[in-house]
DNA sequence: CTGTTAGCGCTTTCAC
DNA sequence: GTGAAAGCGCTAACAG
């Protein structure tokens, strides 16, 4: 006998119209009622697209329970059963859906990575360092890039954020002021880790490289191979990196007590056309610098290609030094001083990182900001005295 | 009064044991049984991560299938409710589960890309080109590069699989010489459409370059310039492209009655680090050759560097033409002669043929070939006769 | 026009 | 050691 969990009574009638086989019942007494489920029909032949635990559960005669803790590896299960499991999906090619896992679990496995572009060497290395780490924890990666433009980067966040990615590695476009997009990805706790182009205001681990030093470095180079008028090629003044390594091509040139004019510090979009145009305004100033320090390699080398068609003779009427050490500053002629970075590292180090926020409890999530090395590699393009390597 | 849908009896009754709150009912002469829903709890209060349309419909009283309909654009719904619904999930910043989705229609919006490397300017720009046409149409984009190895390759395809991306995007590695894991996405009837480096043996569309006439050009141009010992370092031979360059070289060779030397022809695994070793074993050939036809960009600039290294003149002593017209050919100096291609193009094209293919019953299949154009790009590296461009 | 229900494939209680 | 059932969030078929 039934009685009503609602209302205690006993009496359940059956109400006309039957979804699709299944007896649908009502409680006589109040508005209660359930579906009688239609009884187990043996004879249905399903065709499936993917091999699922319940092929290899209705095979084998057992439940998809039962499948699922011997695939998962669990220790309380018959020998014997796990094997003709284990054996059986081989042989069917049995692939868990991960889609079914992830709508369980909300985890995708799958990393978003955001670059303002990939056709440089920086970037591309970044994230191959990234991937290396990532994929052996078991994480896909999706790759957005910015075109350095803002409302690309708040778009492509958006898709990363709306595929439930499990995490994001970011570097910031050029032209991005506001950082609203990230905070909301932080605010709905998914780890963010920034590296090269970072976010100092947002509370989030990133990965740098010692920008101002390495600048530093670079134009203290340059002062000490005799160039005086030393202008920069600067990135644009919202990004962090831009700005320290601008304080480091100021403090450099205050260190040797050279005048800074303003009108030799350009900053600039980082697009390619921007660099040849911003390259043949200092070039053809009524004075021009007789050194350029550039904010990154391509800057570099659109510079070197404007100062050749110029006929300016580098590095004797101009030194150039670029940062990142792109391969080809190695292959250009002449060759060109830049600062050497540890690019997949940097890829890796934020993976790591990314990796630690995820495991960790939201609560102890904790804003490292790691910092590594530059090393300052002379070549030709800064050696304005080419006998004389060391100093008398 | 409830008859038991399998036995026809009518008494139930409810063993010992509640699952949750339910209560379970057998029928007492056959083993049927059922469980009885439990009473709906409204005071219920779950703290949800992420905002879904059940928290919508609960929150505006009605049912969450209304709220899908009005979310997703259903035309048959009251204006007054779909503004309700559609203010409130803005308010509430609800984001649609992909995941839920995905599971329901098996379809993830992610296609997958699989390069044998992206360190040059070739793959990421094909990437781009795919990327702009993909993202348009609704897909996210999961990239793997093989690294040119055959393993890595199989691991990826398969992770790639495992992720149920929608479609492949693929340019097969240097050493692959096995295509079975292409053949496994093809009978899991994945829509596959391989680039540059294609499958010719498989049923599946696929974008190239003319490869041959475009090698056949690169030929005929050095010996028009008066080159006359030319050598091939080509790609393996496993792959299409490099056995059509290299039938273009052998024929161009043949038209001008000049003698095939299979000692000037070395097929090689396109890494970086071969490429200088062979570049070094040809010029230090007792005979070497006058000139070098290089499978790609990449192998020309090691070849010009090499050559420079040794002291060799170009394009006095030694003639070099690469293939694929990559920035950095007219940057190095002396600037190289090249092939271009419709690099982004290919991407582009690639995409479209891939989402006609997801768009497509698998029976509509069709292992279309797009061939696109190259155009020969004469630069310093060939140029012998520097006064005369023109024959007299 | 709106509500109810089943089910996508899987893991995880709970019950035996 | 194994099975039954719930549920992740959503859409679609069906009933009213």
């Amino acid at each position: 006998m039934i009685k009503c969990p609602k209302c205690r009574e006993v009496e359940f009638v059956q109400k006309s119209g039957i979804v699709r086989g299944k007896q649908r019942y009502f409680c006589k007494s109040c508005d209660y009622h359930f579906t009688l489920p239609e009884p187990p029909n043996p004879t249905e032949g399903k065709r499936h697209h993917q091999v699922t635990i319940m092929d290899i559960a209705n095979q084998l005669g057992i439940s998809k329970s039962t499948v699922s803790r011997a695939l998962r590896g669990h220790t309380d299960i018959h020998a014997g059963t796990r094997k003709m499991i284990l054996d059986l999906a081989q042989q069917l090619e049995y692939q868990p859906n991960p889609l079914a896992n992830a709508l369980l679990k909300s985890r995708t496995n799958i990393i978003g990575i955001l670059v303002p572009e990939f056709r440089h060497y920086f970037f591309p290395t970044i994230i191959m360092g990234a991937q290396e780490v990532l994929s052996k924890a078991g994480y896909n990666v999706m790759i957005c890039q910015s075109d350095e433009s803002y409302e690309t980067e708040v778009t492509n966040v958006k898709a990363l954020m709306s595929s439930r990615v499990d995490g994001l590695l970011v570097s910031v476009a050029a032209q991005t002021n506001n950082v609203d997009h990230f905070r909301a990805v932080l605010r709905k706790e998914v780890p963010l880790v920034f590296f090269n182009r970072v976010c100092p205001e947002l509370e989030t681990p990133q990965v740098i490289v010692d920008d101002y030093n390495g600048a530093f470095q670079a134009v203290e180079h340059l002062i000490e191979q005799g160039y005086r008028r030393i202008a920069h090629l600067a990135g644009p003044i919202s990004l962090l990196v831009s700005r320290l390594r601008l304080q480091g091509y100021l403090d450099a040139l205050q260190k040797h007590n050279l005048p800074v004019e303003n009108g030799l510090i350009i900053h600039y979009d980082l697009t390619e056309e921007k660099a040849r145009i911003y390259a043949n305004y200092l070039l053809s100033l009524p004075q021009p610098p007789d050194a350029i320090f550039a904010i990154n390699d391509p800057t570099a080398i659109e510079i070197m290609l404007v100062a050749k068609s110029r006929g300016v003779k580098i590095p004797q009427e101009l030194g150039i030094v670029g940062f990142s050490n792109d391969p080809i500053s190695s292959i250009i002629e002449p060759s060109l001083t830049t600062l050497e970075q540890p690019v997949r590292e940097i890829g890796k180090q934020a993976a790591h990182l990314l990796l630690h926020q995820i495991n960790a409890d939201v609560s102890e999530w904790k804003p490292v900001h790691q910092v590594l090395k530059t090393h300052l590699i002379v070549r030709e393009s800064s050696r304005k005295e080419k006998v004389t390597n060391e100093p008398a």
